[in-house]
DNA sequence: TGGCTCTACTAATACGTATTAGGGCCTTGA
DNA sequence: TCAAGGCCCTAATACGTATTAGTAGAGCCA
C-alpha cells in the first residue's frame, strides 16, 4: 500500500531489479557489479559495463536503509544532542564543533545524521527508546551536558560504536569521547600569571560539577600548588550574582593580584567580573590581572582580548568524527583504537594580563 | 556472516520473533502488540500481557532499519547545501535558518540528514548523479548560490519532493521555494526615508545578480517612484573597494541625505560605508541617514543598531520545512499546496535614519 | 448437520540489498 | 567423446518488521 502510493506519486525510485532488468541480467549481478563485490565474484566487463550504464540511465541510488539491513554499513554518522543541536544562545560554542564535525565527516565520505533529543518531538518516542533510533546511523557523536547513563551504557554494551564529545566519566572507561585537555592548559595560565610575579589571586568558577569545570579547578590547583601560589580562598564558587564591586576591591585590599575564570554557556561569570572591574575604577591589566579558562562568549566584541586559553572545538569535532569512524570499521578481532583522547588548548595571549602590581610585589 | 559478529560481540538484542517464542505467539502477533495495530486486528488482552511481558523481560527495542524498510517512509529530511553546511565566515546568516529548519523538523518528528555537497568528498560521485544521494531522505530542502539547474531538475521531473530556501527562478515556477519578500520591504524602508524628509539618497548595492539583489532593486526603484523620491543616480553598484570619504562627501554635497545599502555575506559594504561616513567627519543620523536591506553581519556589535529591515531566516527555515512535509505527505490525487512561498520581513527601526538635514530640506 | 458469524490468531509476503552456494557453458586435453 | 577445469552468471536466502489475506475454532440458528 504504502509502496504503492509512494510509485504512484512520481516515478518510482528505481531498485536494482529493475537495473538487473534493463541491463538483462539478475538482480545479484546488479549488486555485485555496483556494490563492492568483496567476494571477488569474476564478471566479465561487458557486463559491468551494461549494468553501469542501466544504473546511470535509470538514476540509481542505492537505498541506505536495505543496505543497512542486508549488511552493516551505510556511510552514515548520527549526531545526537541533548538539547536542540542549533542552540541560539551558546551558538558560539557549539558551531565550531558542527564544523569539525562537518568538516571531518565529508572529508570521509559520511554523511551525518541529526537527531533531535529532547526537542518535544510528540510522535517520537521520549521513553527508554530514544536513543535507539541513533542504531540507523553506522555510529553516532553525542554531545550535551546531560547523560542519560543507562541508555548510552546500553548501547555501548550492544557494540554500538559512539563518541562523546567532551569528557565523560559514566562508565568508567568504557565510554569513548574526545575532550578538551583542561588540566594542563589551566595549570599553565596560572604559570603564566605565576611568571608574572603574582603571587595571590582567585579563580572564580561555576558551582558546577561538570567534568569540565572540574578539570580546570584541578589545573589551576596544580598550577598553583606548583608555582607556589596562595592557595586560601584561592577557588570562590559563585553563580555570579554575588560578584561586585566591593568584593573586587575586598580582594584587591587582600593582595589580589589577578583573577581568574572560566568560560560558561553564557558568559555570566565573565560579564560579572568585567563589570565588577569597571565598577570598582581598577583598570585591566594595569590594576588587576584578568585571565579565562576558555573563550569569551562573543568574538569580535570587546571581549575579545582576554587572556587566557581557546578550546580547541572544531579540532574536537574532526577528532571524534575520526575515532568513531576508526570504531565502526574496527574489525571485533583487532585491538580497538584510543578510546579516550584529550586535545590539548592552545594558549591565548591576549592583553588582560600583565606584572603584577605593588601589592603583589609585596 | 555480519549478523555473525553482532551477535558475537556483545549480546544480540532480540527481535521480535524471539519475544514470539517466549511468549507463544507468532511474530505477527508481537508485531500487531507493539506496533500500532493500525489494521485494528483483534486481539485477547491476555495475549498482549504476554508478549509485553515477554518483550519488557527480553529487553525489546525495535530495529529502526527494519522499521523503515518495511514502511516506505522514513521520516527522515534531507539538507543540502552547495557549500559547507556550516559555513565559518557566514555564520550569523546561515545559522538562523538552520535552527529554523531544525526546531520544525523536531516538531514534526523528523530527523535531518545533512549531505555534504561540494566539500571533495572522494569516496561519493561528484558526477552527475551527486545529488540523487538525496534520494535516501524522504524529501530535502537545499540551499546555497549555486544550483545544478539539470540535477535538480531530473529530482523535481522525478516526483521528488523538494524545496529551496530562497527564491530561484530556475525551473519556470516548478522550483518549489520559501524566500524572503525583499520587495516590499525594500520598498517600505524607502518610504520610511521619504516620511523623514529624504528627498535624495543613494542606494549602494553589490555587483552581482542574485535574485536577493535584484528584488532589493525592483523594491527601492518601486518605493523612491512612490514616494516621488529622485531616481537620477539612485543605484550605485560597487563592491565596496571605490567607497571612502570624499565620495560620501560628494554625495553629501550632491544634496544626498541618507545612504541604503544591502546585507552582503561578508558585510563588505556596510563597513565600507559606515567606514567613509566616519572618515568624512560626519554622524550618523544627524548628517546622514544609513538604512540597510538585511541583517549586519555581526549582531551585538556597533552595528547592532542599523535600521532597515530584517530577514526571517528562522521562519524561512521552518516554512521550508513545512512546506516539505506537505509536498510529501500530498496525495498525488490532491491539488498540491502552494510551491512558492515568500515570509515577510520585519522591519528594524535602528537608531541610524533621521529626519533629512537641512540640505535634505531643500 | 450444514452454514453463518465472530473471535483470535497466523502464514505468507513485501521492503531492497548482500552473500553464498551452486549451475550452465565453453575450452582444453587425453 | 568424456572429464576437468575455468569462466560467467544466477537462484536462493537472509536481514527484521509491517501488512494483508486467510484459517481454525467456537457459538448459534435453522
Amino acid at each position: 500500500m504504502v509502496g504503492d502510493r509512494a510509485r504512484a506519486s512520481g516515478r518510482a525510485r528505481p531498485r536494482q531489479s529493475d537495473i538487473a532488468r534493463a541491463a538483462g541480467v539478475s538482480q545479484t549481478t546488479v549488486s555485485l557489479v555496483l556494490g563492492g563485490n568483496k567476494a571477488g565474484v569474476v564478471l566479465a566487463e561487458e557486463t559491468k559495463r551494461r549494468v553501469v550504464e542501466a544504473a546511470d540511465a535509470l538514476g540509481y541510488v542505492p537505498d541506505p536503509i536495505a543496505t543497512r539491513l542486508a549488511s552493516a554499513r551505510n556511510d552514515m554518522l548520527g549526531l545526537f544532542t541533548f538539547s536542540a543541536t542549533f542552540p541560539t544562545e551558546v551558538a558560539h560554542s557549539y558551531y565550531p564543533i558542527l564544523v569539525g564535525v562537518e568538516e571531518e565527516a565529508a572529508a570521509l565520505g559520511q554523511d551525518l545524521i541529526l537527531f533531535t533529543g529532547s526537542s518535544g518531538a510528540p510522535p517520537r518516542a521520549a521513553g527508554p527508546a530514544a536513543l535507539h533510533r541513533v542504531r540507523v546511523a553506522d555510529g553516532c557523536l553525542f554531545f550535551g551536558r546531560h547523560v542519560p547513563t543507562e541508555q548510552v551504557e546500553r548501547l555501548v554494551e550492544g557494540g554500538y560504536p559512539l563518541v562523546y564529545i567532551g569528557r565523560r566519566d559514566e562508565l568508567e572507561g568504557r565510554l569513548p569521547y574526545v575532550g578538551a585537555d583542561y588540566v594542563p592548559a589551566s595549570a599553565d595560565v596560572v604559570r603564566r600569571l605565576a611568571d608574572l610575579g603574582h603571587r595571590r589571586l582567585r579563580y572564580v568558577r561555576e558551582n558546577d560539577d561538570a567534568p569540565a569545570s572540574t578539570d580546570r579547578e584541578n589545573g589551576v590547583l596544580a598550577g598553583a600548588r606548583a608555582a607556589g601560589i596562595d592557595l586560601d580562598g584561592l577557588v570562590v564558587r559563585t553563580d555570579g550574582s554575588d560578584i561586585d564591586a566591593r568584593r573586587v576591591r575586598a580582594w584587591r585590599d587582600e593582595g589580589v593580584t589577578a583573577l581568574v575564570t572560566e568560560e560558561t554557556d553564557t558568559g555570566a561569570a565573565l560579564a560579572a567580573l568585567t563589570g565588577a572591574i569597571a565598577d570598582a575604577g581598577l583598570r585591566c591589566p594595569e590594576d588587576l590581572s584578568l585571565a579565562m579558562l576558555g573563550d569569551p562568549p562573543a568574538a569580535g566584541a570587546a571581549s575579545a582580548h582576554i587572556s587566557g586559553f581557546t578550546v580547541p572545538r572544531r579540532e574536537m569535532g574532526r577528532r571524534a568524527v575520526r575515532l568513531l569512524t576508526q570504531l565502526i570499521t574496527n574489525p571485533p578481532d583487532q585491538p580497538p583504537p584510543p578510546l579516550q583522547q584529550l586535545v590539548p588548548c592552545e594558549p591565548v595571549v591576549g592583553s588582560t594580563i600583565g606584572p603584577a602590581g605593588r601589592q603583589g610585589q609585596q
